[in-house]
DNA sequence: ACAATATCCTGCGAGC
DNA sequence: TGCTCGCAGGATATTG
C-alpha cells in the first residue's frame, strides 16, 4: 500500500512527466455522500469549484509530504492527493468508451489493478494523469499554496524518517509515555512515511516484538530504530516501491520491494535470520496485522504481573 | 491517554 | 461451478 516508498516513486514520475503540462479537461465518477461538506473532490459541490480552481493552469511540481502528494500548479494552487490503500497516479493515453476509460497503448497501464480510473486530469500533450483507485478511499482536495502549511493535512504531518535526526527521531518517539511501539511508528503525527508493510520490516531487524511497550525501549533501540527505518525506506525507494497488492508506478508498472520481505505477509515461514529458528507469525496489532518471527522477536513485558 | 472497533469500498481467494 | 465470507490496510471518529 502506499507508504513513503512508493509516494515517493510516485512523485518522482510526475516530476519526471509533467512539469509544464497545462491542466486542460477535468473528469471524475468519485461519487459518495459520505462525503458531503468534505473538502474532497468526492463532495459534489466541492468537485465543480475544484475543477473551475484547476484548469487551464501548468504544472509546476510535485512533492511529497508524509504520505501525502501535493502537485503545485503556478495559478498558486496545490492540489493535494492521499491515496490511501488502493490509489495511485498513472499516465498516458487515454480514451473514454462505453465502458469507462481505457490507454490507447497495450501493456502495464492495461494491468487490472489500473483500471479503476476514478479521475482524469487531461493534458495539453494529448495525454491524460489518470488516478485508479480500486476502493475509493483516496483524497483529492485543492488549496492555495500558501497556506498549505496551515492546513491540517499538512500540518498535522510529522517529518520522515529521513527529515530527521536520530536525536529528533528518539524526541519525538518518546513524547509517547506509554503505547505498543507498531503503532506509534505509524502514527503519522509522530513520525511521518511508516505503515503496515515497512514497521513490521524495521521491527523485524531490531528484533522487536510489535507490541512492545515503548517505555519498555531504551534511546540505543529507538537509534537502531531510526537507521533501519531510513535503511528499508531507502531499500523500498530503490526498488520502486512495494507491490505485493496493487500500487503500480505512474507507467502502470510493478515496484519490487514486496520480493525482499522478510515478514511481512509469510506467516507460517521459516525466520530469515541467520541463526534464528522461529517461525513467522501474524498477530492483530491496532486493528492491523503485524508479521514477527516468534522466537527473536520475543515481547518485552513492562508491566508487573499479579 | 491509550485501546478497541467501526467506517469508507471493492476484489480476491479460501472453503463449502 | 458458484456462492458467502473474511481479509486487505490508510486515516479518522466514536466509544470504552
Amino acid at each position: 500500500m502506499p507508504e513513503l516508498p512508493e509516494v515517493q516513486t510516485t512523485v518522482d514520475g510526475l516530476n519526471k512527466y509533467l512539469v509544464g503540462k497545462k491542466i486542460t479537461s477535468v473528469w471524475s465518477d468519485y461519487n459518495s455522500s459520505y462525503f458531503d461538506g468534505k473538502e474532497n473532490i468526492k463532495n459534489k459541490k466541492y468537485f465543480s469549484l475544484f475543477k473551475k480552481t484547476v484548469l487551464n493552469s501548468p504544472i509546476k511540481k510535485s512533492e511529497r509530504v508524509g504520505k501525502n502528494i501535493l502537485i503545485h500548479l503556478k495559478n498558486g494552487t496545490s492540489i493535494l492527493v492521499h491515496m490511501k490503500m488502493t490509489g495511485h497516479f498513472l499516465y498516458g493515453e487515454y480514451k473514454k468508451n462505453n465502458k469507462g476509460w481505457l490507454p490507447k497503448e497495450s501493456g502495464a497501464l492495461r494491468d487490472p489493478f489500473n483500471r479503476h480510473i476514478r479521475l482524469v486530469l487531461g493534458l495539453d500533450n494529448g495525454k491524460s494523469l489518470v488516478l485508479s483507485d480500486m476502493r475509493k478511499f483516496a483524497k483529492v482536495m485543492f488549496i492555495k499554496t500558501k497556506a498549505l502549511k496551515d492546513h491540517p493535512d499538512i500540518s498535522n504531518i510529522a517529518p520522515d524518517p529521513f527529515q530527521l535526526s536520530m536525536k529528533g527521531f528518539i524526541e519525538k518517539i518518546r513524547q509517547k509515555k506509554s503505547g505498543r511501539i507498531k503503532n506509534i511508528l505509524m502514527d503519522q503525527s509522530l513520525v511521518s512515511g511508516i505503515g503496515n508493510i515497512y514497521s513490521d520490516e524495521v521491527l523485524f531487524n531490531v528484533d522487536l516484538h510489535p507490541e512492545t511497550d515503548i517505555s519498555a525501549i531504551n534511546e540505543k533501540k529507538l537509534g537502531e530504530i531510526w537507521v533501519r527505518s531510513k535503511k528499508i525506506l531507502s531499500k523500498g525507494i530503490d526498488l520502486g516501491g512495494d507491490s505485493t497488492s496493487d500500487y503500480r508506478n505512474i507507467e502502470g508498472k510493478r515496484g519490487n520491494f514486496q520480493k525482499k520481505h522478510q515478514v511481512y505477509r509469510r506467516s507460517g515461514q521459516s525466520c530469515p535470520k541467520r541463526g534464528c529458528l522461529g517461525k513467522i507469525i501474524r498477530k492483530v496489532v491496532g486493528g492491523r496485522s503485524a508479521h514477527f518471527c516468534n522466537k527473536h522477536q520475543k515481547l518485552v513485558e513492562t508491566k508487573i504481573k499479579k
